[in-house]
DNA sequence: CGGTCCGTTGACTCTAATCAACCTGGGTGG
DNA sequence: CCACCCAGGTTGATTAGAGTCAACGGACCG
């Protein structure tokens, strides 16, 4: 009873994947979870490592990442609140699991948490639907950026980062110009994209002098011609 | 009983989703399954088509195409004999379904089969570990395609090929040369790696002038040094 | 005030795309 | 049987776009 007071106050309890446990059913799930805050820059499994832990992620973003032979990173993934995190019955870790912003996180020992997936049909099922989806989105991500232009690649990640934005802390007038915060900085925004920072930077600062976006400072951007952006992404022929 | 039958000499029973079944379970399936071959450059299914049916692939090779706006085709994925092909729970077919050589397919209407998949546990945590595992595949891909000079990409896939070559019907002795057929044109080769006709046959020739492979003709490919395509690969700075 | 980190800008290089021509083998029809 | 054709593949010349190297600017912090 008194263990299920750690659902109570859950943020995401309703979009996460124990969205589809009844309270009763939520008792085997606090059991074995521990809430968890994590820093900026924090690590919380290394690509390699033996594979402990899942997690629902409640607040934050995290980036998925992979290091090269050559020993750049590329980010494969971001995740945000609701979304789940880790990789079920594997024995290791495939991809880097590290903090963007201070994040919080509903952690589950990885055997116990499979067993639970076992228990519960609805999860289990949930979990699939959730992994086809990241899996299609994978493969979409893998086409533009293989095959789009560095003008294309920034203009689709500053829609979808507004888009991300937009569907939680709104700061905007419909249709009018909006206003968010990336969580990323620009050389990990390059780590994404598969561009140089530098090549980042200068189509930042394109779209700012042609008046498609604004750079208030910090880390904040300013859409104010979303059209523009969406022509910038179609027109990815080279 | 007879309905049996349609498994009783599937090539693929003990390695695709089916092999979580006993017998008496699989007559679930082969009330829904029909057998069904299709010729090269045959498509069974259209990105944005609605979403009809999944299958095991018993024979052959199936690309997973996306066009993009531009008209031009990427290839986000290949699949295999005893591969799952489709996508539950999606109105919508994400990626069309094409194939690479003449194929044989066991072919499932979607909701009877989701229904199936919904009855038998097994099949359903085999699925979702399958699902896992294209994820992660499709990620590592990612890294490659963004980061990789053209060089890598085409050695890197050559490694792939050949690995594939040899897991089934293998004419070579081990450590010594391995000769095989790519069931790609290069101009889907092009398609794969994110590069054009003309990059992929300049690579191509480039290692067959370093003696690295030799191209006997047709699609036949000869790995004579697989050494040196690892180290190109790793290689991949550009 | 000096330091560091992050981002921007500039000059130059280099890879792969583009455009174009040519080769090759397999199939067709006269 | 041969001439032709055509798709797929190769090769060459040129170009465009992003990477690389390098310098500079500003914010934050001790």
């Amino acid at each position: 009873m008194m263990q299920i007071d750690i659902c109570a106050d859950c943020a995401v309890r309703d979009q996460a994947l124990c969205g589809s446990l009844t309270d009763a059913e939520l008792a085997s799930l606090n059991r074995i979870g521990r809430r968890h805050r994590i820093a900026r820059d924090e690590t919380i499994a290394w690509a390699g490592d033996e594979n402990i832990v899942c997690a629902n992620l409640l607040s934050g973003v995290l980036k998925l990442g992979a290091t090269t032979a050559g020993g750049d990173e590329h980010i494969v993934g971001l995740l945000y609140p609701a979304d789940f995190v880790g990789r079920p019955f594997a024995e290791q870790v495939d991809f880097s699991v590290t903090a963007l912003t201070d994040a919080e996180l509903c952690v589950f020992p990885r055997a116990p948490f499979e067993q639970v997936l076992g228990d519960h049909r609805r999860m289990e099922r949930l979990l699939l639907e959730r992994v086809l989806a990241a899996l299609g989105d994978a493969r979409a991500r893998m086409v533009s950026l293989t095959r789009g232009s560095a003008a294309a690649k920034v203009a689709g990640f500053l829609l979808d980062m507004a888009d991300r934005a937009k569907a939680t802390g709104c700061r905007a007038a419909p249709g009018g110009p909006l206003t968010f915060d990336l969580p990323l900085a620009r050389g990990e925004m390059a780590a994404v994209l598969g561009l140089t920072i530098e090549t980042v930077s200068r189509q930042m600062t394109g779209l700012k002098r042609a008046g498609i976006i604004a750079l208030p400072g910090g880390r904040a951007v300013t859409i104010l011609d979303r059209r523009a952006l969406h022509v910038r992404v179609e027109d990815q022929a080279r």
